[in-house]
DNA sequence: GGTATGTCACGTGT
DNA sequence: CACACGTGACATAC
């Protein structure tokens, strides 16, 4: 388990009320918390050793059953069915989610502390996180909307550090933040979508939507803002380095920065127990001209002293922000780094990318290029964390143009594919002379048999002559809608989809035929100490994107009995998690969120060889938290029983990351573990 | 002295 | 040199 350690508690912490041995404790030191100078670190806490923290599962959400979301206005104030405060944790969502990671967070500082026996413990309700109240309990609506007043949101003013995270609580806090960016996606593109909608009504409405300010605020209403509980300094739990966001507003919602505009994050003077303020992240935008941006240097501008067309016109004051970075320079604290990137070929034209703890060495006052005063700072990249994200994404960009030059030796083959895909895919090894991939035959599309075509009838497509709409016949065949948007992304998993194929009458550039048009990201098939061979793309993969076709040769289970004894390698496509089941469910947002009445498919009883021709995708390595998930797909025939499996991204993939699949557990067949290296 | 309300600074995405 | 927008910090009012 790791160890949460604050070393600047701001509020006195009430006498210690009973606590019940089911409820894990709030802990914090008797004696009383100072801020130490810099030349007596903070880090001075040893990391407690590994210990498991119970994890609490989350509770399965009962799909209740009632009509389909409503719209996102913000107009209409209708209250959501709400959970007050002190309820218990099963019946809400949103307020159970918020128990289990306040949970989690005391329950860490409770191991942490025990070691000092000098503690009091505390009632932990006390500080227990509780979500926004809701205005209103009435609860015959779940219209979604963001509510007009928002009650007054107080951040916590209480300063800790997350370090030493065991495995378990890694893979936790990863998951609840790759969930609530998921979610935060699905409300924007929802937004949007809903706009579209109603502005075909209403050929007057012009106002432009910004989806990202919706879906936070939707979600900042609803109390699931991550990481507000606490001031965090330091790394986030289940952020990486390398982390990618397309919106300013993410970053508020997981907590990495705090500010929707600002480019400096701290805990305001008043809060804080000795009347300073403390900076804990900040943004290098490239939006002041006097930054210098070296990488591991950064000279770094305080904000403030701009007109509105962003140009200094007076001299700035060490106040607000730019006094929290100078009180940091004198404590000794790091701050969290973030870029914001140009970037083609992304959602937006910009990313923000995470790029790890900085050090402030030095901070002064200087003439600016425009001849006004501006606060300067220096900061130093710490020591010992992963490869920036931003010099990753530069680097794979020289890798897209010149790959020779930027990594002259280790290309085993500059397309394993032998142009069988539209785009090249590298086989690069630099760590040994492992030359397996170049064995295998390269297969674009599974083989499967004739008769999965024959089965049924065949001639089930669309008459739509130019684009496919909602009310088109394969819409129907989704339950009604399309899985993708317009630009291809998976809007929603689905136990199969039903795209356009041969017996539809609609173009190739259809937008139902998003998994038949051959891949679109560069990969590389890499060698790695740690996984094997793997996978990683060169392009920057959005969240829900189609990535490719897993690819063998279909088995019936009588065949692959008799290969698996021969040892060849198997594919077995009942085994891979249903991750889909989670992409795009939006029940911890609406209350009455049914699932769609889709088409189910029978258990998948055929295996898949890959023994002697594969694709790309059999490289992938397997990990209990994936990037990619498993979809399955049908196009060119319409047998439930053979699907082709699809992968796509499960949340934003920056370049030269390694893709990875949940293979699920040992297979019911043989026992075996169905991955293939 | 605490809470409620108002004002402002802060860039962003389109 | 367009425009609307959300948040948090802080000032002010009560």
């Amino acid at each position: 388990m790791g160890s949460l350690i604050p070393f600047l508690d701001l509020n006195q912490l009430p006498d210690p009320p009973t606590t019940s041995a089911t409820k894990s404790a709030l802990v914090t030191p008797k004696m009383e918390p100072k801020l130490e100078p810099s030349d007596e670190p903070l880090e001075t806490h040893q990391p407690t050793q590994q210990q498991s923290l119970p994890q609490q599962q989350t509770p399965q959400e009962p799909f209740s059953s009632s009509t389909t979301p409503n719209i996102l206005s913000k107009s209409q104030h209708t209250p959501i069915t709400s959970q007050p405060s002190g309820i218990s944790s099963e019946e809400g969502n949103v307020y159970s989610e918020f128990c289990r990671i306040s949970e989690l967070f005391r329950s860490a500082f409770a191991k942490r502390l025990q070691r000092y026996g000098d503690v009091d413990v505390l009632d932990p309700d006390s500080r227990a996180i509780v979500p926004v109240p809701q205005e209103d309990n009435n609860n015959q609506v779940s219209t979604l909307v963001v509510s007009r007043r928002r009650p007054p949101h107080q951040r916590s003013a209480e300063l800790v550090r997350v370090t030493d995270l065991g495995i378990e609580d890694q893979r936790y806090f990863r998951d609840v933040v790759r969930r609530t960016r998921m979610i935060f996606d699905s409300l924007r593109v929802l937004s949007m979508t809903e706009y579209e909608k109603r502005r075909l009504g209403e050929p007057g409405l012009n106002r432009r939507v910004r989806g990202d300010l919706r879906a936070a605020s939707v979600l900042r209403d609803r109390g699931m803002w991550l990481n507000r509980d606490k001031r965090i300094v330091g790394s986030i739990p289940g952020i990486y380095i390398g982390d990618l966001f397309f919106f300013r507003m993410e970053l508020c919602v997981v907590g990495l920065h705090g500010q929707a505009q600002a480019g400096i994050d701290y805990v305001p003077a008043s809060q804080s127990s000795n009347g300073e303020p403390i900076a804990t992240s900040i943004i290098v935008s490239g939006g002041y001209e006097d930054d210098e941006d070296a990488g591991d240097v950064i000279i770094y501008t305080g904000q403030g002293g701009q007109d509105k067309f962003s140009r200094q016109c007076v001299h700035q004051k060490l106040e607000g922000g730019n006094l929290a970075l100078e009180r940091s320079l004198h404590y000794g604290i790091e701050v969290r780094v973030i870029r914001g990137i140009k970037y083609e070929g992304g959602l937006t034209s910009k990313v923000y990318v995470y790029d790890g703890l900085y050090r402030i060495l030095d901070c002064w006052f200087d003439v600016g290029k425009s001849g006004f005063g501006v606060y300067k700072y220096k900061l130093l990249r710490i020591d010992g964390q992963a490869e920036m994200g931003s010099s990753i994404l530069r680097f794979a960009e020289s890798l897209r143009t010149r790959p020779l030059v930027a990594r002259p030796a280790g290309y085993l083959s500059l397309d394993v594919s032998a142009k069988k895909e539209k785009v090249p895919v590298f086989l690069f090894n630099d760590i040994d002379s492992d030359q397996e991939p170049m064995y295998y035959e390269y297969l674009v599309r599974t083989v499967f048999p004739p008769y999965a075509f024959n089965r049924t009838g065949n001639g089930t497509g669309c008459e739509c002559v130019s684009s496919c709409a909602d009310d088109c016949f394969c819409a129907t065949k989704n339950g009604g809608e399309f899985a993708y948007d317009h630009n291809g992304i998976l809007l929603r998993g689905k136990p199969v989809i039903f795209e356009c194929g041969p017996f539809c009458r609609c173009p190739p550039t259809c937008r139902n035929r998003v998994t038949q048009n051959g891949l679109r990201y560069r990969f590389e098939v890499f060698r790695s100490r740690e996984t094997g061979w793997g996978v990683r793309s060169l392009d920057l993969i959005q969240a829900g994107a189609f990535i490719c076709e897993y690819a063998g040769v279909v088995l019936t289970r009588d065949q692959a009995q008799i290969l698996s004894m021969n040892g060849d390698t198997l594919i077995y496509p009942n085994r891979f998690s249903s991750r889909w089941a989670e992409w795009g469910d939006l029940s911890q947002i609406f209350t009455d969120y049914v699932r769609p009445s889709y088409p189910s498919i029978p258990p998948l009883d055929f295996a898949m060889d890959v023994s002697r021709m594969r694709n790309v995708a059999c490289y992938m390595s397997h990990s209990e938290t994936p990037n990619v998930l498993v979809q399955f797909v049908l196009y060119d025939h319409n047998s439930l029983m053979f699907p082709h499996l699809m992968l796509f991204a499960m949340e934003n993939i920056p370049p030269l990351r390694e893709l990875s699949l949940d293979y699920g557990v040992a297979d019911e067949w043989t026992g075996k573990l169905s991955i293939c290296n």
